[in-house]
DNA sequence: AAAGATTTGTCCGTATGTATG
DNA sequence: ACATACATACGGACAAATCTT
């Protein structure tokens, strides 16, 4: 937590929220582990260089996101939060992924739509422009906590129906294999990152942290043909994404 | 750009703020590629349920940043920008990576330590706890802006001085070359994604967009013994990572 | 060529929120 | 809890630049 770098007052961002994100990724980093507590308010406002009222509105939302526990009298607990991390790789399923790490997950059905196919998923699944495609809005909860919102795309030509099987299964690879998909693999897939949208942190339910990561990609069947094009994104501060580049 | 959703007052983030990032986030998602242009400012006021002054406020914050050009009498222009895409995969290299997209890419060294690994470092590299090893921080560029600030960690007892090789080639394949590595391949790679720290946001000369993809990637032989342990940062704005998932 | 409509730029004043002591 | 200073947001009015009719 560098105290060089102060308080920017013409960022449009409050600076008792700018401390709240310094002390958040703080805490991320591991800074307080030895203590499990952050420092006094008088010393850190001193370490802002900003008054003790503008530290507390800080770390008074920072407690109302569950991060810190304060105790009067006593000092500023923190509240251990663990990200989950999400294998992509030739292989990737969503379930099978974070097996071990959460104790049940689970993928819920939005929305289902039919539309014709726009540029960019007319392009990566190989279709003309205007043909039918079937549009799948899912919310993936580990442990009952949101992690993912993804819309995923299929041609409506093969997979007419596949929201239902979806919402029967709930999972994409039986949904699939209702379809005779045996097996699929990952063939491409892009990451950025960007601030939620309003409607997308309410749907994953984000409090603090409103960075997601945004990923693009593309399976397709054992014969290579592409069947399913998503894009997801992910609460950054529950996830992180590991890229498996596996084999020679 | 949905409408329904308006602007968070108690998120200590200032309107114009919020209203520019979504303006520039409907940039981005390609909302206006047909005109070319913003919808004007009485329009864009009355859709976020604001003034026109604050609309202008976060127009003149965009603009001040090159994504916008404003035409008195005519609209707002929506100045082009590309993001470049960073290949991830069993290879992976910087300057060939983005060959093509950028005229020229480098590599400065900022600093040079040497400290013993720590906990996640040691492991990584196969080291025993306190064994000493190399930082190099570095920046990388495309055409003369700044793409990515990393940490680079080798062990001292194959690569000491490796910090000056890579002052002099400006690659750190070369650098590599130079203690007979002739090959590596990229073993894992993390992502995540949060805000910059006010030092990297000056680092990596970010202007709007504040957030940054973070890369932990693990370098191997081509006999398979970790030798480099990296950690990077891409502007999120300039770059997305696209992971390669090629052959069967 | 002239008039009108549209859009950005600038001025005024006032109320509210934020940060400080 | 109180008082002060500043940034933010709002509302209205008008000017200047551009395009259309």
């Amino acid at each position: 937590m560098n105290g060089e770098f102060l308080i920017d007052r013409r960022s449009g961002v409050a600076a008792w929220k700018q401390i709240a994100d310094r002390i958040s990724r703080a805490i991320d980093a591991g800074e307080f582990d030895d203590t499990g507590m952050v420092p006094p308010e008088t010393q850190l406002a001193e370490h802002f260089g900003v008054n003790r009222h503008t530290v507390r509105s800080a770390m008074a939302a920072l407690a109302e996101d569950g991060l810190l526990r304060r105790v009067p009298g006593k000092g500023t607990l923190i509240e251990k939060r663990e990200r989950l991390v999400y294998p992509v790789g030739r292989r990737t399923r969503f379930s099978e992924g974070l097996g071990g790490q959460a104790g049940e997950t689970d993928i819920r059905m939005l929305a289902e739509e039919e539309r014709p196919a726009s540029g960019a998923v007319a392009t990566a699944l190989a279709l003309a422009s205007g043909a039918m495609i079937v549009r799948l809005d899912t919310l993936s909860l580990a442990d009952g906590v949101p992690v993912s919102l993804a819309a995923h795309y299929f041609a409506h030509e093969r997979f007419a129906g596949i929201g239902k099987k979806l919402a029967t299964y709930h999972s994409i690879t039986r949904a699939l294999a209702a379809f005779g998909v045996d097996d699929y693999v990952r063939v491409s897939t892009e990451v950025t990152a960007r601030m939620a949208s309003a409607e997308e942190s309410d749907r994953l339910a984000l409090n603090g942290n409103q960075i997601v990561l945004e990923t693009v990609a593309v399976n397709a069947d054992s014969e290579g043909r592409p069947i399913q094009y998503s894009r997801t994104l992910f609460a950054a501060d529950r996830i992180a994404l590991r890229l498996d580049t596996p084999g020679k």
